[in-house]
DNA sequence: TCTTGTACTTGTAAAATGCAAGTAAAAATA
DNA sequence: TATTTTTACTTGCATTTTACAAGTACAAGA
C-alpha cells in the first residue's frame, strides 16, 4: 500500500480493506464480543494463522482497533475499537443486510430478521453500544 | 467458490465481492454512468486486462450486471445493473462516507459533501435513478 | 517442574494478481 | 475493396498473496 491507485475514498477504503478477511474480524468484534486472537482463531470460517496475524496487525496499524496487555492474564491481549473502527459498523450492517436478503440459506438471527424494516434502529442502537464500551475502556 | 466457509451473511457476501476490484467496477457503473470494457479500462485506478474481464464475468455470473451488444456498435458490449446489483449501493455509498471521513486528502465532489448530513437522501435519489434506468431497458 | 494456554512465526505449495503482448471480429476510413 | 482502428478480450510469465502444516516463545497453572 506504498501508494494509492487514486484518491477516490471508495478505493481508498477498498485497499484498506477490501478482502475477505478483515471486514471479517470486525464483524466478530463489533457483533459477536469477541477481542482476541484465540476467540478471532475459533470462528466457523477458519482464518489462517499468518492470515489473522497479519490482519490485525494491519487492523492496528490503521487505527481500527488498539492492542493491550488483557489484566487477567499477561500472555493475553486484548483487542478493543476505536471510533474510526466503530464508523465502520453501517459498512458492516449494509453487507450483512444484502447478505441476508440475497442469500436465503443463510440463517436470520435476531438481527438479520430486523435488517429489512429497521436497519437504522439497528446501526443507532450497535453504534451506541460500541460506543460506551469505547468510553467504559478509555 | 466451491464451497463456503460459513452460512453468514457477512461472509458469504465477502467471499462474493471482497475484494479490491469488484466494488470499484460497480462504482463506475452506479456512480459515473460507465457500461463498457473500454470505459472500465480508463479508470484512473488502471485495472488489468484479465482481472477487468475475469470480474466482469463473475459480475455477471452473479447476476449483479447483465450483458448485451450495444445497438449502435455491435463489437461493444453493454453491462447494465440488475435490481441485485443496484441493491449494493447502500454497501458502496457507506464506503465513501467512511472513506471520505478518514481520508482528508480525498478532494470531495457534490455527493460526498452531501454524505456528512444528508446520506439516506442520497441513497434513494441514486436508487431511484438507477432503478428509473433498469425500467428503461427492460 | 511440567503441562497448558496464548499468540504468534516459518516454510512451502497453491492460487491470485500485475504486466506486456497477442488475438479476433466489427467498424471506420482510404 | 483493402487497410486501419475500435472493442473486447486471451495468453504467458513473473510477482505477490494465501492456505495449510508445523514450530517457537513466553506466561500461567498444577
Amino acid at each position: 500500500m506504498l501508494k494509492k491507485r487514486s484518491d477516490c475514498p471508495i478505493s481508498c477504503s477498498l485497499e484498506i480493506f477490501g478482502d475477505k478477511w478483515t471486514l471479517l474480524i470486525l464483524r466478530d468484534v463489533m457483533l459477536r464480543g469477541k477481542s482476541s486472537y484465540g476467540e478471532f482463531l475459533q470462528s466457523e470460517e477458519k482464518i489462517s494463522t499468518n492470515i489473522l496475524a497479519d490482519r490485525l496487525s494491519l487492523l492496528e496499524t490503521e487505527e481500527f482497533l488498539t492492542k493491550r496487555v488483557s489484566p487477567q492474564n499477561k500472555s493475553k491481549f486484548i483487542y478493543s475499537l476505536t471510533k474510526k473502527g466503530i464508523d465502520l459498523l453501517p459498512i458492516i450492517i449494509e453487507i450483512m443486510a444484502w447478505g441476508a436478503k440475497y442469500n436465503p440459506e443463510c440463517p436470520k438471527k435476531e438481527i438479520g430478521k430486523r435488517l429489512p424494516h429497521e436497519k437504522e434502529e439497528v446501526v443507532k442502537e450497535y453504534t451506541q453500544k460500541l460506543e460506551n464500551q469505547f468510553e467504559k475502556e478509555s
